[in-house]
Order: C-alpha cells, then structure tokens, then sequence
DNA sequence: AAAATTCCCGCAAAAACCCGCAGAAATTGA
DNA sequence: TCAATTTCTGCGGGTTTTTGCGGGAATTTT
C-alpha cells in the first residue's frame, strides 16, 4: 500500500470517527506502529489533524463539544423567549437559579409588571434591573456553590407564598427518574417551590434531556410544562409528552 | 479511551452541570479519581475550568459578577482595610449596601472565618466569594435602588439577630445631626442593625462628612467606630470626637 | 475532637514514544 | 536494464507518559 493511500485512510478514519488510535491503525492498515506514528506526524505537521499521545483526534473534535458550548448561549436565549412567553402581567413568579434561568431573567421585556420571587442572589441582581417588576428575595443561609439561599428557614418562607408560576433551572432530567440534581439542600429548595406554585415550568437546554443526577427534585410529570430550545414535536422530546404536561 | 478526549468530556459535563464531583466523574469514565483529579489540575491550569476540593466547576459560573467601575476607589480601599481590622474571627457581623461596604467585602483576607448576615444583594454576592465565610441573606421586597433588602417582613428578621459588630454604609454625616439618609425604608433597616448590633462602625469617605440628607439614621455618638480615609487624626475628624466613639 | 473524605506524593508497571540503524522498496539517471 | 541514490519500513532498546495504588497529609463533616 502506498503511503499516501494509506495517510488518506488514516484521515477518512479520523473524520469519521473523530479519535483514531495507534494501535488500531497498526492492525487495521497491517503497518508497524511506528509507521502509524510517523504518518500522524506528517498529516499533524501538515495541519489535517492532531496528534495527541496514544493516537490522534481529528481538528473538529474540540469543536464538536466547544460547538455547543458556543451555541448553548444561543439556545439559552431561545428557551428564553419560549419562557417570558407564558408570564403575564401580575403574576406571582418562583425563580430559582442556574445559568439558564438567569440568562432568561435577562431578557424579561422592560414593560412586563410582575412579582417575582427568588431564591437566587444572582437572580435578584439580575431583575433589579427591570423597572417594573417588584422583587422579593428569599431569606437565609447562602449555599456558595448553587448562588441560592437554602436552609430550613428559607423553606419555610418559601412555603408561605403562592405563586401562580415557577421557573425551575433544570440540572438533569429524565423520563424514568424525572428532574434529578445532585445537591441534596437544592433539591429541597426546588421541592417547596415545586409545592407552592400552581404552575411549574422545567427549563433546560437539550443535552441535559435524559441525563440523571443523585437526588430527585420531582417525578415524570411533577412539571406541567417543559421548556427546551428545541421545537415542540421533536423527536427527543416524544418520551417527555404526557397528558399532564406542555411542551414548549 | 484517549486522555484528551477524557478532557473534552469532563469539560463538556462541567459546562453542563457546571459542577461534576471527582467520584462522579471516576465511574462515569472508568477511570481512578486520582486520574480525574489529575485532568482536573491540568484543565484548571489551562483555565478551562475551576477545581475545587471534591471536583471543578465552571469558569462561567464564577465570573458572572462584573467589576464596575466605583467613585473614588483608592480612597474606599483604605477604608476598607482599616473596617476590616475590627472583624475578628467567628464574629457575627451585619453589612448594608453600598460602594464602599462593597469594597471592603472585597478585600476581605480569604482566611477570615465568620457570619455575616446582609441586606445587599451585591453584598452577598461579594461575600460568596469567600471560601470560609458564612453568608446569611435577609428576605424581604428589594428597594431598587439601593439594591437592598427593606420592609416590615426583613426588619423583624433583623431584629432576631444580636450581632458582635456592623457596618454602616453611610449616606451622609454631620455632628449636629449624626448619620442621614434620602431613603425612609432604608433607614428603618439600618436603625434595625444598629439596634440588633453590639458594636456598630460608620463607613465613609470623608468628602460625606459634614453633609446632611432628609433623614435621620441615628444621632451622633449613636455609632461606635467612624471609619474614613484620612488619618484618625485630621483636623476634619476633630469634631466627631467623643468619648463613646473611636476614629479609624 | 473524631471520623470520613479528599488530596497529594512517590513508586512501579504498562503503554506509548523516539532514535538510530539496516534492510527493503522505490526512484533516478545513464 | 541496472546500479546508485533516496525514501520508506520494521525493529531493538532506551526514554517519556500515563495510570493506578499505597499511605500519609490536608480538608471537610459530624
């Protein structure tokens, strides 16, 4: 076999699969190793992919994760949107934090007037900046790595107020586990929340769809709407229909 | 499975869940946690994410407050280094709002190990930032725009704390007429801390001295410390000299 | 203060790498 | 065609990287 027949083997392998290893080409092509080596050399010092100990990873595959991490903002915004849509004015709004949320709490319109409660510091800086909208922050023991207030007493405040809406930042769900997180004194947070609003509106970005966390926030279907960045009849979304629940 | 691809992978579930526990990660990956730990480091080094004892985080996560910009800034700094001489460990201390309770909050020594109860949303944004200190919110309606905590509900919260020592952001300052404010519900709060607290010190830049506003906040002598940028004994600090009060 | 986790350091084994060499293969030029 | 020359390949052996593990230090939790 020519040996640039076989470099071009090596990076159709690699485009297909995104990571080749060395082994695996020293017996998929019957070349030594060390020709495997050198050829990565060669195709890594002429820029068509890159070399990393053990094999090689094709120039995309940063990008296939980064890609998301990029557009996740992106998508952030669209499940924005789709949320303030179901606000109406003079509402009494739970939030709680994540990324998610506050990327939504950003995008509120100015002319919306309603009251929103939260547990999240970052939340409540965040619709401090809109003129009309009255805020009520929880109070209580800060937890520093989720930026919300939890604790008996914050739970207890929390059960207090009847909200007709909750935004609720999703970390993990599922269609058998349904919302997981893995922060026992969020999950208790979320929970209360969960109990005192008559609406409950899941918030996530698709790639969280069908992951798991240690600790239940609810069950399938404890949600009555699910708010993702993808469109409603989507075929990741089919497992989450229920008669219970609205996908947004 | 190649260690970069490991990487990719630990930093696309911390961007996910902006946080992953190293025991998590070592069964996920099949790996041992001292192989995830050491990604960890390497990751953190590159600035790819945060490590922290028991996992990572995410960078996004961490630097979502922004520095802006703050009048007379230098000045606020020495102030702050002098208030933060009277913290001492284990101490229950309240906080206001304001610039320069901000700055102080800042440059606290990471090593300082107490409670702070506040009513500044910022504030405890700023006190998260602080691996050893305990950070308790009260709840309450936010005033806007003093972007604190005000109403019945957070005084009588207030009421229930007996602080060793508080900080007073001050508005304005003058001998005949003690500490004043331009904001009645914030100075309903500030008269609650000052009467739930052992030990109340004054922050202020000395061009606030002399000056009065509409309301009174307390009457001179009624703070125990007055903590400005000029030296304890500046000719323009002579007349707030009095036997209950220590210059800073 | 005690108990439990988590971290860190050094070690050893396995895997991967690199270097130089020599034979094989391809190329070149008459 | 054939020999000289260059390029390529496989291999031996030494080096580096990676990984898991033991055990003690540091940190967190109870």
């Amino acid at each position: 076999m020519l040996k640039k027949e076989r470099q071009e083997l090596i990076i159709h392998e690699v485009n297909l699969h995104n990571k080749v290893l060395v082994a695996d080409l020293s017996t998929k092509i019957s070349v030594s190793e060390d020709t495997v080596r050198r050829d990565l050399i060669e195709l890594s010092d002429e820029g068509r992919l890159v070399k990393v100990h053990g094999g090689a990873i094709s120039n995309s595959f940063r990008n296939s994760y980064k890609h998301t991490d990029i557009y996740s903002l992106d998508q952030k915004k669209v499940i924005a949107q789709k949320a303030v849509s179901i606000i109406e004015d003079g509402m009494l709004v739970f939030t709680t934090g994540g990324t998610t949320l506050l990327e939504m709490l950003r995008i509120l319109p100015q002319s919306l007037r309603a009251t929103f409660v939260t547990v999240s510091v970052p939340g409540a800086f965040e619709l401090l900046q809109h003129p009309h909208v009255e805020v009520i922050i929880i109070g209580g023991k800060l937890s520093r790595n989720a930026q919300i207030v939890v604790g008996g007493e914050a739970i207890h405040r929390i059960r207090k107020f009847n909200a007709d809406l909750a935004f609720l930042g999703v970390n993990a769900i599922d269609t058998q586990r349904g919302i997981t997180d893995n922060d026992y004194e969020v999950t208790l947070v979320k929970q209360a929340i969960i109990e005192s609003s008559s609406h409950v509106a899941a918030l996530t970005i698709s790639e969280k769809l069908n992951t798991v966390q240690k600790i239940q926030v609810c069950p399938p279907g404890g949600y009555h709407s699910l708010v993702t960045e993808l469109p409603p009849d989507h075929a990741l979304l089919h497992p989450y229909q229920q008669s219970s629940t609205t996908i947004l």
